[in-house]
DNA sequence: AATGAATGAGGATTCATTCAT
DNA sequence: GATGAATGAATCCTCATTCAT
């Protein structure tokens, strides 16, 4: 176990404000002198911990990337054995989500707006992203259908994606709005609703 | 009513060459010497039509985002009196959006890719775009609520926000599949399942 | 045979431009404004017609090292019978090279201190160049070894490096005096007699 | 005379090693932390003991050229007094060169290829020693005409630049063959006979 | 009206040099 | 004395835009 030493520090730093500053204006709008400026550093400092503006970016998404992942896969898709138990796994997950979200909008905002616009590369590489949470979704479905908690004649994928682009939204909205706590609660409870019960009355 | 003269037309021609060039690309990847290889003209007959990179992109996305709305929005949301009326009103909206995403790739990425990509202006727009079709779709949940075919419970700005998710995420499927008829038809019956009764078994 | 164009002429007058600032301050220190100054135009316009800075460079070298090899290699190596004939072969070339060197010193200068100074690889290329240069020469010493109005004795190959080096060095000498014609009679007059019956009275 | 402290000692090392670099690498190519991983020692360390990086390269530069100006100046130009005299001080000469080109290829480099590099105003002074070493040669001709034994119809000093010329040459190719002592004895076998003796038969 | 050669503002990047530790 | 992290001036290069033909 090494300690982090000041070059590691130092490089957090920068990170974070490269982050702070893409967040904020978007990948394509910020240039070098933003980020020294945030940093209070001259522009030659980054050109010593990163390669060039793209790595940078690169690895404030990829971070970011791990964040939103970390927090959503601390739950193993197959141990819900009910559909109260899967409820409140779902529950959970999409708190952690939230919170995330509104505890450090630039994670999110990195994640969500300036994954995929970095360049095409990096956005297919975001969207194989998603279709990899969208698989890791369709477990807990198969999970559930196996059980026979859930039921059998959904399309697993088709709903691992489905519920993505619900959980995105949200994440989005929490973004956008002036009291998220609030809004993470309305969100969970309506979709809650719709996810296991439906609209018709 | 005036008939469309040759500068209307060559508009358009330069509009229709842009756009596939900003959608294959990406607004920020793209120069006007690809627009102007893509179309066979010289650089300078753009600035003859259109204001600027900026200005072309903007009308080709805007153009993109009424062919969107105009497939969502042909059906008022209040007229549904049923649930089985509302659930073939629901299947409508979905195969034309679907339909178009397919037969229009071009605009179809221009939306979905190239709305929020240009600036953060557009970005807002784009989002708040979003935010209008959401509190659209919840108008359809309001009728369903007042006339007593879906559930109360629901806040239906949330689930119009969160309905927005799904058929984003579908939309962005059908751009990524081989078959994407069959996919739609995949998506729909799963999605009408777990929009209307839910995963519970 | 088609006609120069436009851009066959622009791209001619770029190459001038640049050889002569090339010439005249060294390619290391010479930038693209120093070139845009010479020729009265932007910096862009450049770009349009050379890859690099590099590439201009390059070129105008190349151009140079053509010429002087013109100048050479005018003269087969095998046509001189006699020991007069091959004298005045000699003198041929040397008053073609040095009136090359007079007439156009901006040639000169970039064959003899640029074609080396851009980088390694082109260092590498020019010494490569004079060694065929030196083996163009000493086809001509064998010649007149073959023939018997040379001494058989000498080495042609170092013959042929060690009369590159008196060229080199008295060419670079018509750079560097103020009435180059003079100089350069004096030249042949002594180093013709240095090269066919030394120096031992 | 004071005995050589640490400081010159240190000062001799970087000189050494920058010496190293510059004669592989060439001067434009080389940068300070070339010659720091070099030497093993940090960038601010040259800084103590040299001005700039240009005032190490001259200094380089200038050590190489006092090098080589020893190994020709040891012999006065008045002391022979025949031609066989002559003949063997220019023997010794052209092997005490081609020894120290061999022995020390880092020195010739930066004599041959270095010198001239740096800047236009070190160039002018490279050229400006090889008219001195030309007018030092001219001394040995004009010794040799005054008792006699050399041609007086051959002017001295464009024999002195000519003869220059000859080992440059040569020195340029101990540096680029594989078996330099078999390459200088054959130097000076074909240059004396074609000094002295000619090429004609 | 159409063209595309010319332009130069703008931005990324390098690297010699400094100076706090 | 030694270090090497920090700096920013300097420079290359791109590309949206203009305008003479």
């Amino acid at each position: 176990m090494t300690a982090p030493d000041a070059a590691d520090l130092k490089r957090d730093q920068i990170l974070a404000a490269a982050s702070r500053v893409i967040a904020e204006r978007g990948y394509h709008a910020t240039n070098i002198a933003d980020i020294a400026r945030e940093l209070g550093a001259g522009h030659g400092t980054f050109y010593r911990y990163f390669k060039n503006k793209h790595d940078i970016a690169v690895q404030a998404v990829d971070r970011a990337m791990r964040r939103i992942a970390e927090a959503l896969a601390d739950e193993p898709p197959e141990v819900a054995t009910s559909l109260d138990e899967y409820r409140a796994q779902v529950t959970r997950i999409a708190h952690r989500l939230f919170d995330l979200v509104i505890a450090e909008p630039v994670v999110a905002r990195l994640f969500f707006f300036e994954a995929a616009a970095i360049n095409r590369e990096r956005a297919e590489r975001f969207h194989a992203a998603l279709d990899d949470l969208g698989s890791f979704t369709a477990a807990y479905i198969r999970n559930g259908q196996r059980r026979g908690f859930l039921r059998a004649e959904v399309d697993p994928e088709v709903i691992g994606l489905a519920l993505n682009g619900v959980i995105l939204a949200g994440a989005a909205r929490m973004l956008r709005v002036s009291d998220p706590a609030a809004e993470r609660d309305r969100w969970v409870d309506s979709v809650l609703t719709l996810m296991f019960h439906g609209l018709a009355s």
